[in-house]
RNA sequence: GGCGCCAUAGCCAAGUGGUAAGGCAGAGGUCUGCAAAACCUUUAUUCCCCGGUUCAAGUCCGGGUGGCGCCUCCA
């Protein structure tokens, strides 16, 4: 497979160190609020990689951290008068209420800065140690100049980043570019002991301790949204390198932003939406299928059209699935025939497609494409006299492609006793052309939220919504 | 100023130099007691503009135009 690559800016073949077990790790969020559905793209993205790794026949050591100790953190405990701990305890409950919606796995290992400490504070001495940091009465910063390949993702040289740094008051760095391991405590915060006094870690610091205690010193993949690049990645290979005397990681992937109105979302301009917001009127598959419709590098602009199409195109598919479960109901079961050996090769040849696009960087608009390819097909083939056999393949190949991206998995709950004598009297009454009779009962059951579909073979229910 | 990305139908979107995937929406039709779903046909002689390379360019090169991002916390 191919991904791209930020560190060489090209497409290049992904080879992991242990063919056997990807290490990969991911920037998770800050957890003081819920997330936004700019903080979702990264999210999913990566856990499409990770799923289709797995997919391919590779494991995957996948570690995703949460920082839960930084100054927002501070400031939003502050003013909701409760501890930051309390603070995110609550925010990762609902980062993994709203990752379950969206059909995000689990990490392998969610680690917490704050359950990290002792790590951070190791990598730190050995900076310091080693002259790549440096203690100023209490606060740790690490030194830019040291790090000879400083600028390497971002590709910025390190005068040019000079010019623009600033420096915030209170700060006593000795160089403008140079930035904070180790933050002395300020009354009233939480800190923990270290050799240079009370204090708490820099942002950039908990990554490279945790992505070097949970996988090791080079890591195959690091990835994460593209606004990390500068500075936070960047700081990470500074911390990572100077410590371990070894490339950090071999791959970067970043996904490009959410956009409203053709504007960047985020928090600071105010101009976001909240997955909980959304789930109160779209689906957590839905809002993934959107943000699988366009490549994870691409910018994608948010609004509620877009959201509807989404839909749209989400119903399709179970529409098709809902169809061809139906169907195998009175499948009879027998060899293929000669339309069927044929459609079973398009079928083979689409999961090719499938494949083919995921491995091109993870092109999902793609892979999906492949997917509405099988729906047609199956829309068009598959009758009340296909084979069992030839309609299991269609709808498996549904499901074992939707399960990569983590699209396409709801079974339909079964039907209750109730629902299924009405379906029999509206059918006994169709069959004496009573139709007032007839709709009656479908508006009844449309009231308990079942539509019913009259096909050639008989009667099809589904839940309205 | 430095670094970088993008421009394909009404909307979204893929596209290895070989003659424009897929989805949504629209129109007409088939099926149907009606409905729903599905299917069929249809909607880009052309990929922002201008040059160039090539037998062949949406795809490569140069130059424009327009939009966006990072360089400060941000996914």
């Amino acid at each position: 497979m191919k991904i791209y690559n930020t560190l060489t800016r090209t497409k290049e073949e992904f080879v992991p160190i242990d063919k056997n077990e990807v290490k990969m790790y991911a920037c998770g969020p800050t957890v003081y609020d819920y997330i936004h559905i700019g903080n979702a793209r990264p999210a999913i993205v990566f856990d499409i990689m990770r799923r289709y790794l797995e997919y391919r026949g590779t494991k995957v050591k996948f570690v995703q951290n949460f920082t839960d100790i930084d100054d927002k953190m501070i400031k939003r405990a502050n003013d909701e008068g409760i501890t930051v701990k309390e603070l995110a305890d609550r925010f990762i409950g609902e980062y993994f209420d709203d990752a379950e919606a969206l059909g995000i796995e689990k990490a392998t290992i969610h680690p917490k800065a704050t359950e990290n400490i002792d790590a951070i504070i190791d990598i730190i001495k050995h900076l310091v140690d080693n002259g790549y940091a440096y203690d100023v009465d209490g606060d740790v910063y690490f030194s830019t100049k040291r790090f000879k390949d400083y600028g390497k993702l971002s590709k910025q040289p390190l005068e040019e980043l000079e010019a623009g740094a600033r420096i915030e008051v209170g700060e006593k760095k000795r160089d403008p570019m140079d930035f904070a391991v180790w933050k002395k405590q300020k009354e009233g915060e939480p800190a923990w002991e270290s050799p240079w006094g009370m204090g708490r870690p820099g942002w950039h610091i908990e990554c490279s301790a945790m992505a070097n205690k949970y996988l090791g010193k080079t890591i195959d993949l690091h990835a994460g949204g593209g606004d990390l690049i500068f500075p936070h990645h960047e700081n990470e290979i500074a911390q990572s390198e100077c410590a371990n005397g070894c490339q950090f990681s071999n791959y970067w992937m970043h996904n490009g932003y959410i956009n409203l109105d053709g504007k960047k979302m985020s928090k600071s301009l105010g101009n976001f939406f909240t997955v909980r917001d959304i789930r109160k009127s779209y689906d957590g598959e839905i809002i993934r299928f959107f943000i699988l419709s366009a490549h994870y590098r691409s910018p994608i602009n948010f609004s509620d059209a877009l959201m509807e199409q989404a839909k749209s195109a989400v119903e399709r598919v179970y529409t098709c699935i809902d169809n061809l479960e139906f169907l195998l109901k009175g499948a009879p079961e027998r060899e293929f025939t000669d339309a069927e050996k044929s459609l079973s090769a398009k079928l083979d040849s689409f999961k090719e497609k499938f494949i083919e696009a995921m491995d091109d960087d993870l092109n999902t608009a793609g892979a999906t494409a492949a997917i509405f390819d099988i729906v047609y097909a199956a829309n068009t083939e598959l009758t009340g006299e296909s084979s069992k056999a030839i309609i299991e393949k269609t709808l498996g190949l549904i499901r074992e492609l939707g399960g990569v991206l983590g699209l396409f998995q709801k079974q339909k709950k079964s039907i209750d006793a109730e629902i299924e004598e009405l379906i029999e009297c509206r059918n006994k009454a169709r069959a004496e052309k009573n139709w007032s009779e007839a709709d009656a009962i479908r508006d009844k059951l449309k009231a308990m939220n079942i539509v019913l579909k009259d096909t050639p073979t008989g009667v099809q229910w589904s839940y309205a919504e």
